[in-house]
DNA sequence: ATAGGGTTAG
């Protein structure tokens, strides 16, 4: 705003010649296919010279405006050509055609060999600089102006405040706009545009209050920018204002105009409108039916969007381009229909679209959301051209599909290109760290995220919290919480669901307090939190005190994950039976959670036909969850009944099921990366060491086996025992390893991606007591803090 | 003879 209203407008007043241009763009049909006429006899050329040199001008112009610039090219190549017309012909002729880099080329060559350029010339070179955000070239241009005396003609300038708007310099856009002698409607509507152009809507509209101010009439262009602004800022109100000026100045029939309307209110969540407005155009050009598709893609209506698409070619007989396609692609995600999806896919490859960096990247979101990283990889190695936004989405799709260190691998290639990551960027990859990143890692991202403009971005401030508690540092986790500026109410739950899986109930109970004494309002995600929390800290009389309020007091309807927490609750206290009937009488459809829950109750309370049934349950909505064979399988194990443990494996490999393997990580002394251990990992250098540890500390706590034993067993009970076999299990490795590796005083933090195993969790336990260290074991579901020979957890997990 | 600002895209 401050920037606005800074302006001087000074000799506003002269704004003749800008009602005189707004009126001739009224009507604005280019007379493109008009014949050169031939240039005024100047030097000593015969006429047969000249005669020649003409019709060669007029090919060329053919050429340009038809888009055949390599035949333009080859004409100016031939002709030796030194006039300043036909040089300023082949810059406009690149710029429009998109071929950017050629022009300044071009503008560079005339400057090269002497040709003197003119005001036309500078504003077509200037545009090409906008067009390919080339700032410095741009820069470069507005000081060739000021040596040839062009610095204040008008229509140059309104072109630099357009360039350096596209470029993100809006500050200089503004301080030239302020300087410029002479302004008219054009100069006001390049600074709408500009701030347009670096998404502040805000400015972007009040500037156009001040060109009314100043008793500039806006008009259609200022409209579509206005338009744009309030689309940016989901202003719907100014949205509507917007279109009761175009009514009122009568361009509601303006093709542009109507677009950019039925943009803005779908853009502002009101599809019913835009489609209302759809109906009404009546010459709707690919543009239209693009925007109107985007439209439904936008507001989750992905039926309407293929409609769209099939309508557009059977009544308008258009057929879909490459932005058709970009803004389809969302909608086969939103509705599933994978094979639409790569039909798309393989109708652009017919169609040459590609290579597209905007395709293909709409693509890679594509094969993410379907689960297809590999696809997704496919696409990402080959693209030629690749911004910022395509990183950002291969990165999601690895996070969206569970490969996070292939997510922290591409961040990390990243950081090393020229390109720097943004908030979506950094909000993608941070979900990978908390999955399997260390605390020093965790500093790392940290570290680069406070030296970034990002800093106190709540959103990806949210994020960090969240990864330090998935790291292993609540307190760290709240120290950031407390230095957020805005905290959201995702701030809160954040908080509330570190303490949750730290098991430290009591904390998340307090955190809530204090949200809504800072008048919070707290929301499903917030109960899910504290739900979660009570759950894992076994608080059984506050779960249900908080689940009861949920309802009376803030009138949210419990959801299935809600249901979930309770059911932890009464599966944790044994009650095996209530267990059963909680979910019978459940208003919602138990999904695969519900009966995991009531699966990891059976198992703990050894009741094995009640495992088997939600073991059934599960299987029939998930064929392939891995964790529920393993559990069968263990539980069967434990039972010692081989025969079962057998007939689950055969089945898993009939199904074609792998188990998923088991790892902990634990931060390297030796290298920045951490270790990660599998069982009975032998890779990692220092692997005598620690075995040794392993084996000292055994004996001391009584468990007489040899770590090394296994190979001492027969083949056949090594069969039966090695899966089972907790002895070499990843987690005491990575525990050993990291005792010896950090320094004394300080704990050990291990990362498992499965939770841990009940031998092992005991342990740990005697491990914390005899060597006087605090272990800290995140597992797949919680943290185990191990200190003086007791878990956090209260060995119930 | 050529102008400047403007519609759909991840």
């Amino acid at each position: 705003m401050a920037a606005t209203l800074s302006h001087q407008y000074h000799h506003c007043h002269n704004s003749i010649s800008a009602i005189k241009l707004s009126e001739k763009r009224l009507t604005d049909s280019k007379p493109r296919t008009s014949i050169p006429i031939p240039s005024c006899r100047r030097k000593p050329k015969n006429s047969i010279e000249n005669r020649r040199d003409s019709s060669l001008r007029r090919a060329i112009r053919n050429h340009v405006d038809s888009g055949q610039m390599r035949e333009a090219l080859e004409i100016f190549e031939k002709m030796d050509c030194s006039e300043t017309y036909v040089w300023n012909l082949m810059i406009r002729g690149f710029t429009d055609n998109g071929l950017f880099f050629e022009a300044i080329n071009f503008y560079r060559r005339m400057e090269n060999q002497g040709i003197q350029a003119d005001n036309f010339t500078y504003l077509f070179v200037i545009k090409a600089c906008g067009a390919s955000l080339s700032f410095f070239e741009g820069q470069k241009v507005h000081g060739k102006l000021f040596k040839v005396g062009l610095n204040s003609d008008v229509c140059v300038c309104n072109s630099l405040v357009s360039m350096y708007g596209k470029s993100g310099f809006i500050k200089l856009a503004g301080e030239l706009f302020d300087e410029m002698p002479v302004r008219d409607l054009v100069s006001w509507n390049s600074l709408v545009g500009a701030y347009v152009a670096v998404g502040d809507g805000r400015n972007s509209l009040a500037c156009l209050l001040d060109m009314q101010a100043f008793g500039m009439t806006p008009d259609r262009v200022s409209m579509i920018s206005a338009l744009k602004a309030c689309s940016i800022e989901c202003f719907i109100r100014s949205g509507k204002e917007v279109h009761c000026q175009v009514l009122k100045c009568g361009f509601e029939l303006d093709l542009m105009v109507q677009t950019s309307l039925l943009d803005m209110y779908s853009k502002c969540g009101r599809v019913d409108y835009a489609e209302r407005l759809f109906r009404e155009i009546s010459q709707k050009t690919i543009v239209v039916w693009n925007a109107m598709m985007g439209g439904f893609v936008l507001n989750s209506q992905p039926q309407k969007s293929f409609a769209c698409l099939k309508k557009m070619q059977e009544d308008d007989n258009l057929s879909p381009d490459a932005i058709s396609i970009i803004n389809f692609l969302p909608s086969c995600a939103q509705f599933g229909a994978f094979l639409d999806g790569k039909s798309s896919h393989g109708y652009a490859i017919r169609k040459g679209f590609l290579p597209h960096v905007v395709l293909e990247t709409s693509l890679i979101d594509l094969y993410g959301a379907f689960g297809k990283p590999k696809l997704a990889e496919y696409i990402f190695g080959q693209m030629e051209e690749k911004s910022l936004v395509t990183w950002s989405s291969m990165i999601s799709a690895y996070v969206q599909n569970e490969q996070n260190e292939e997510a922290l691998n591409l961040f990390l290639e990243l950081l090393i290109k020229p390109l720097q990551p943004d908030a979506i960027t950094l909000a993608s990859v941070l979900p990978a760290y908390s999955e399997v990143a260390t605390l020093k890692e965790g500093k790392q991202i940290h570290g680069y995220i406070s030296k970034s403009e990002h800093r106190s971005n709540t959103y990806i401030l949210n994020s960090l919290v969240y990864m330090y508690a998935k790291c292993g540092e609540p307190e760290t986790a709240r120290a950031i919480f407390d230095r957020i500026l805005f905290r959201d109410v995702s701030s809160w739950n954040t908080i509330i669901m570190a303490y949750a899986i730290h098991g430290f109930g009591r904390k998340s109970i307090e955190l809530f307090s204090m949200m809504r004494d800072e008048g919070i309002r707290p929301n499903y995600i917030t109960f899910v939190s504290l739900l979660t929390s009570c759950s894992t800290s076994g608080m059984v009389d506050e779960a249900w005190r908080f689940y009861n309020s949920m309802k009376r007091d803030y009138n949210i309807v419990p959801g299935i994950e809600h249901y979930g927490c309770i059911l932890d609750l009464i599966g944790r206290t044994g009650n095996l039976d209530r267990a059963k009937n909680f979910i019978e009488e459940m208003p919602l459809t138990p999904t695969g959670r519900i009966w995991g829950s009531l699966l990891t109750a059976s198992r703990n309370h050894r009741n094995i036909e009640l495992a088997e049934h939600a073991a059934e349950h599960i299987f029939a909505l998930e064929h392939d969850n891995t964790g529920c064979y393993v559990l069968l399988s263990n539980l069967y194990a434990e039972a010692e009944r081989w025969a079962d443990v057998e007939r689950i494996k055969s089945l898993m490999k009939q199904r074609g099921i792998k188990k998923t393997v088991g790892w902990s990580l634990v931060e390297s002394t030796t290298s920045s990366k951490p270790y990660k251990f599998i069982n009975q990992d032998k890779s990692h250098v220092q692997t005598n060491i620690i075995y040794d540890v392993l084996s000292i500390l055994l004996r001391k706590i009584g468990e007489e086996k040899s770590v090394h034993g296994m190979i001492k067993l027969k083949p056949q009970d090594l069969k039966n025992n090695r899966a089972y076999s907790a002895e070499n299990h990843s987690v005491r490795l990575a525990i050993c390893f990291g005792l010896i590796s950090t320094k004394v005083g300080k704990p050990v933090l291990v990362r498992k991606n499965t939770r841990i195993c009940k031998d092992c969790h005991s342990v740990a336990k005697k491990i914390s007591e005899i060597t006087k260290r605090e272990i800290v074991v995140g597992d797949s579901k919680v943290f185990h803090h191990f200190r003086d020979g007791n878990c956090s957890c209260g060995d119930y997990w």
